[in-house]
This record gives C-alpha cells, sequence and structure tokens, in this order.
DNA sequence: CAAGCTAATGTAACCGTTTACATTTTATTT
DNA sequence: AAATAAAATGTAAACGGTTACATTAGCTTG
C-alpha cells in the first residue's frame, strides 16, 4: 500500500504539498497539483482514512440507537438519515439495541472511545426509563416525543391521537377501544392523553376497560382485539397506537366475523407502507420519517460541529389519512 | 481527554505497561495492573480507539450493501447482521445504496481508503449489472442467488420457486400467472427457471403472455394483477415473486371480485412478517433471512482474517409455508 | 554467591496523515 | 532594479496508541 511520502517522492513535491493537493487544492500551484495528481495515479494512491481521521480526531460516524430496525417506520427514518449522513460525508453505525440497555451502553462507549462522533437516539425515554447517554456527548432525541431534554426532534403524538378520535367522535362513535404500548411507554402516554381529551371534550366519560395493552406488534394487536371482542357490549371503534397493532387486529375482527368498518372502526399510527395494502386500508396518521431522519441528521451535526441550534426542539406535523377502516357507526 | 501517557505518569509506570494492562493483562504484575487501573479510574481514561485502530490497520468494521432497508426482508437480515458484529467487536456500517451504482462505489471507496475492512454485498449482480466490487477487497455476497463470484450465501431460488409451483399444480391449476422482478433481476431468472421446470414437468406449455413484469414492490404488484384480471381465460392461480407484489395483487383482485383463493390463489416469496397478517394470510416460501445475516458475517470475517473458508458457497434451505392464499382450482 | 534464566518493565520507533512555522519563489509596486 | 507583499512550498512536530528490543528485577540452581 502506497502511501503520502510515496506519492510525495514520485511527483517531486513534499508531503505538504500533496496533502494540500488532496484538502485545500486552491492552496497549490496548478503546476504541483498536476505532478500530484499524476503521481497519484501511477501508484494509484489512495488516502488512508483512519489516519486522517485519527490525526483530525474525528470518526465522521455517527451512531443510530434503534429498538428494531426491522420495524417499519424505524427503516423509513433509518433510510433518510443515511442518505443525509452520506451527503455530509458520514458513515452511520447501525446500533440495533434490542431494547437492551447493554447494548445501548455498548454503542454509547463507541462514541466514548471516539469511534463515532454522536448518537441519534430513536429510544423514547421517560423517568422510569433512563437514557443512559452522558450529557458531554453529542446526541439528538429523535424518538419523537415529549419529555426530553437535549435536542429533540418530535411529533405532537397528543394532539394527533386527539385528532384521530375526534374524527371518530364525529362519525358518531362513543365506545372507542384503544390498543395502546406497553403503559409506561412514552408514545404510550401521550398518545393516551390525546385520547382523553378527545373525550372529555365530548363529555364521553373515560372507561379503563376499554385500554388494552399491547408492545406494538402485529401479535400483540391480535391479541388485544380479542378483549374487545369478548364484551358484553363492544367499542364501535378501535384506536390502535401503530398499524402493526391495528393489522393484527384486524385479522381478529375478520376471523371473529366483525365486519369492519361497518361493525367496527379501526385506526392506525405511523403510516407504515402496509397500511394501505391492508384489507381495508387503514384510517391512520402519518408521521413524517424521512423529514425526521433528515433533521436528526442534520441537528447533531452541528451539535458535533459545536454550531449553536435554533431551537433546542424540533415539532414536525403529522398528516391525518382517511381510507377504509373507519365509517359511521351502524344504527341497530 | 487523558491518553495513554497521562495514565502511565498517574500510575508511576511507563506507557507500554499500560498498553498492555489492557490488552495483554497476563503479561502485567498484578500490582501494576492495580495501579493501572486505579489510575484509568482517577482520571477517567477512556482509550481512543481511532488511534487504536489506525495503528492496527484496521477499521472493525464492515459495509452492509443493501438496495433498500425499507424492504422488511433485508432490515431483519441486517438484524442478525449486525447481532454478529456487535458479537465480534464489529461494526456496521449501512450503505443503503437505493440501487444506484454511485452510491455503491461511495461504499466501495470506503474500504478502498479503510475505513472498513470489508463488504457484505445484498444486491444480486449478474451480467448485465456487473459487481463493481474489486476483487481485492474482501467481500461476501448474501443476494441470494446463483452466478456470484466469490464466497457466497444464497438460497435454491430455482428449487423453492419449483416447490411452489408444483405444489398449485398438484391443487390443480394449469393456468398461472406469474408476477416477476424486473426481468434481468438474478432472482427472477431463477425464480422464473424453477416455475418453468414444474410446468414442463407437468406438461403444461409455458405461455409468455402470463409474465407480468413488476419491480418487488406492492405498487407493481397491484399493477401487475390488473393484467390477468382483464384476460377473457384468468389464471386460477398467480405466483408472486415476493410477498410485497402479492399483497398488491390481493387489493387488486379483491376490488375486482375476485375471491381468493376461490377464484383464485396467490403465493409470495420471502415470509416477511405481514404475509402472516394479510387477508386471507399468504402461502409463501421462508427464506431464512437471520441465519444468512449471521452466515454473512461469520464468511466476512474470515475472509477478512484471511482463514481459509471451508466452502466458497453455502446454500441454506427455505420453508414452504401453506397458508390461506391457495387453494384448489374451483370446478366450473 | 555467581551464573543463568524468566518475568516484568521501560525506551523509543513507528503507523500516515495534518499543519504550524520557516523558507523560497513569484508577482507587484515604487 | 530594489523593496515589498503574496503565494507556494518544505520541514518537522504532532496525534495516541502498539510493540520490537533493551534493560532490569526476581528466582533458581550448581
Amino acid at each position: 500500500m502506497s502511501n503520502i511520502r510515496d506519492v510525495a517522492r514520485l511527483a517531486g513535491v513534499s508531503v505538504a504539498t500533496v496533502s494540500r493537493a488532496l484538502s485545500n487544492p486552491e492552496k497549490v500551484s496548478d503546476d504541483s497539483l498536476d505532478k500530484v495528481h499524476k503521481a497519484i495515479a501511477q501508484v494509484g494512491y489512495r488516502p488512508n482514512m483512519l489516519a486522517r481521521n485519527f490525526r483530525s480526531a474525528r470518526a465522521y460516524a455517527v451512531v443510530v440507537l434503534v429498538p428494531d430496525i426491522a420495524n417499519p417506520f424505524y427503516s423509513l427514518f433509518i433510510r433518510a438519515l443515511e442518505d443525509r449522513a452520506q451527503q455530509k460525508g458520514y458513515a452511520v453505525l447501525l446500533g440495533d439495541t434490542r431494547g437492551t440497555p447493554e447494548r445501548e451502553m455498548e454503542y454509547i462507549r463507541r462514541v466514548e472511545t471516539r469511534l463515532a462522533d454522536g448518537i441519534v437516539q430513536l429510544r423514547p425515554s421517560s423517568e422510569k426509563s433512563q437514557n443512559n447517554i452522558p450529557p458531554d456527548i453529542p446526541c439528538v432525541n429523535a424518538c419523537g416525543c415529549e419529555y426530553t431534554t437535549g435536542p429533540a426532534i418530535r411529533i405532537d403524538n397528543r394532539a394527533a391521537a386527539k385528532t384521530m378520535v375526534n374524527y371518530l367522535i364525529s362519525l358518531g362513535h362513543r365506545r372507542i377501544g384503544v390498543i395502546s404500548g406497553l403503559k409506561d411507554n412514552p408514545h404510550a402516554i401521550d398518545r393516551l392523553e390525546g385520547y382523553k381529551e378527545a373525550l372529555a371534550e365530548a363529555g364521553i366519560p373515560f372507561e379503563k376497560d376499554l385500554i388494552a395493552e399491547g408492545d406494538f406488534t402485529m401479535w400483540s394487536g391480535l391479541n388485544a382485539a380479542f378483549q374487545f371482542c369478548n364484551m358484553k357490549v363492544r367499542p364501535t371503534a378501535i384506536f390502535s397506537m401503530n398499524d402493526e397493532m391495528a393489522i393484527g387486529a384486524m385479522q381478529t375482527l375478520k376471523n371473529q366475523g366483525i365486519r369492519i368498518p361497518e361493525d367496527m372502526s379501526v385506526t392506525g399510527f405511523d403510516d407504515i407502507a402496509y397500511a394501505k395494502y391492508s384489507d381495508p386500508s387503514l384510517t391512520t396518521i402519518s408521521q413524517p420519517a424521512e423529514e425526521m431522519g433528515k433533521m436528526a441528521m442534520d441537528m447533531l451535526l452541528k451539535v458535533i460541529e459545536g454550531e449553536p441550534l435554533s431551537q433546542r426542539e424540533c415539532v414536525l406535523p403529522t398528516e391525518f389519512i382517511i381510507r377504509k377502516s373507519t365509517g359511521p357507526v351502524q344504527k341497530k
């Protein structure tokens, strides 16, 4: 492997000139530039970025901590993040934590040992589930929820949930079941808040029994739906806190002979690609996953470079998408 | 930021001793080990891995080139890859190429400039779409198809497709439509081969009109299905080359009032999570995505470390999964 | 107790860049 | 043509680890 000295020797210039020719060509005469390029081509020189990064004390890489890459919402986000990172000359280290704090620590250590310059955190954290990231390491929360402290990208979960429930109420629904995430999940907390607000404003009393706990997987949605099927007085609509659980729930309902939306309306959250192709297609809230990924990267780079942020928190708009899984409540 | 020399000074030993205490503790006396650990704790020392990697001329990172991370099959694969990499102390650099050769080159350059030690390639390559990876850089093809040259993980696409089509034939189907990938996609080529073989063995003539070209997206499956709906003599079954297109196709069929599987059977390929939850649930071929990810990583590490491979190519078994989207052909 | 051996430690070179500073070359001005 | 300013180039010292080699300490043995 040839190095910068080989190139310098061959080109008949100093190593400094070669280095400048590569990173500050405007500071080098056309003549030298030419000689250097010829020499580089001749020996097939490729700069050793490990050396460059070491010297500049920068990894030019960021870690993205994601609870589960197989979740389509996250993969969309990461795709946008990676796109932006590539544009800016940064690499994205994939940190699929599978929900374990140990793996998360492992990746935090990567930043502490300089293998990465910062972190994009996708796991929502609350008082219960602490964010273990030391305050001195550059980090952007892109989990999308409230209750973050550092720089953050989020949506207004509460307002979005409220919009959705208001819509169901406007269709005449008054018994609206909820398939929630785990009780202490910040997304679940915020969205439940929105649900309660909408109910309160419509003068509908809140019933604890109408909340079924899931964990954002299709399987859990499938199970949660049974709870509603077995009720003496069934809800006429289900507000699921993500699309996957809604898809799972719809399978249960159809198996039980419950028609959607005639007998029961179902709504989701996230607008993953499959929401459009489910049967019936799913009324849901679209999160701007790609916009969030892009902004998270921009924000993190600012933090890394020490630039001031114009705002600590960036709240992005969601879109309410009506499809065929919702309809007016039927008269009996 | 404290460095190894600070630690050495504080511990009253040489830098070599500190270095050894960290990477070869068995070569250091208990006494020194103790002093070093105390000093490390006192100054909060974290080794600079950029320096370590530079010195050892290893990035301890691999690039995974993936056409689209948002594809659930790929994200499953990558999750397993990352899991294994983490175990072995390697990082995974996400290289979502979005199908463009430029972006692919960008990532190949990362290896040439030492920012990564090797590549896992998920894009299938054929004569038409060349694999641009120079032969001297460690690489494992995990695209899952034939016609690779270097180390590779794959499945037997042809046999799997044949199994599927044989099954449809056994149900009495003789007019079997195909929703293919792009014509020159190696997966599509192999799977079509299997389709033809099954037909030939059953004495069913091959009809070109029964092949609709898609691009592995749900949208393309949705469109392709129209081609079959509009035929004077419709096929009684559709063999889709992946699950997404099958899901898209099923939506079209249902919209056209075609019952699945009574009027038309539909099959997929990959067994993504949604296949189980589609309506009806999808008969498909399960690819061992996680096993493939794990093996790809192991194989690549062997190549990087210069260990000999026990076999150039590793063909993993697929699983044939019968669900509710297929049934016997109806008598008229 | 000296010689010989092993284990532990230290010294300093090295990896391939970047860059501050010194020096030389070239261009501009008087 | 000399003086001055500006541009281009070169020299060598970093950066923070690892490790070959030299040295020293501790132990065994005849």
